[in-house]
DNA sequence: ATGGGAATGAAAATCATTTTCATTTGTGCT
DNA sequence: AGCACAAATGAAAATGATTTTCATTCCCAT
């Protein structure tokens, strides 16, 4: 077992606390950090098991991650236009916790993304 | 563009409405069928544009495909089993539309899951 | 300093998925 | 039937994320 390099902690947060391996990976290179894919990999899983970062999946199955605890965010995105805008979730906050325990449901995340045509489109 | 061969549909239904692409090509050879993994892929996303079936991720990121109905609704998805159960999402619809004209947007859409540990992993 | 375990990273292996492309099949037309 | 052209098919190669292997380097207690 390894433990978690702290510099790839860091820069997960200088991310915004939501990105993947790679994304974290392309950023420590292009601040000059001297660090290998495979340790990136392996700082991020042991985060995951220290329960420190969440891990989700990209539509893509891309998997990211994000800081635990980070109040995350939903989006709105134009399908015209593709511009995104971040938007508040308390609603499905509650929906999702819910729904959860409705169903003995434990270690709950959820994902959830509004799309339509935004009014410059 | 290419159309669904309909064998891929109906082994997706003998599987349970659920399985990935990997598990419909296998199932589907076991079963003497012949038929190229490309088809199986080109079919699913082909089902997955008619909204004949949904796709959503496994913990492994592998994509899985389900049968679904035309009602709209909401997963509720485990992660360590799989298991799938759809839920109402009222309060969903609600945040949707509120958010959606707070910023002006039309023709609006939008996606939501709940994953976790269900109560028998 | 030195021996051993932990950390590192380059390169190879894995695995799902996509792309390419040549071949086959189907369909409409004469 | 014979022909032309579009759609469907699938084998093989390409892609891309992630994992594994393994040799090397680092660190720390003796």
């Amino acid at each position: 077992m390894s433990r978690s390099n702290p510099r790839v902690l860091s820069t997960l947060e200088r991310a915004g606390g939501f990105a993947s391996a790679q994304e974290v990976y392309r950023l420590m290179q292009r601040e000059g950090e001297s660090i290998g894919l495979t340790t990136v990999y392996r700082s991020l899983q042991s985060l995951v098991n220290d329960k420190i970062v969440d891990v989700l999946r990209r539509d893509d199955g891309e998997a990211i991650y994000r800081l635990c605890g980070d109040a995350h965010h939903h989006h709105l995105v134009c399908k015209s236009c593709g511009d995104t805008t971040e938007i508040e979730g308390g609603a499905i906050e509650k929906w999702a916790k819910v729904m959860a325990e409705e169903h003995g449901f434990r270690d709950v995340g959820h994902t959830a993304e509004i799309f339509g045509i935004c009014s410059k489109c």
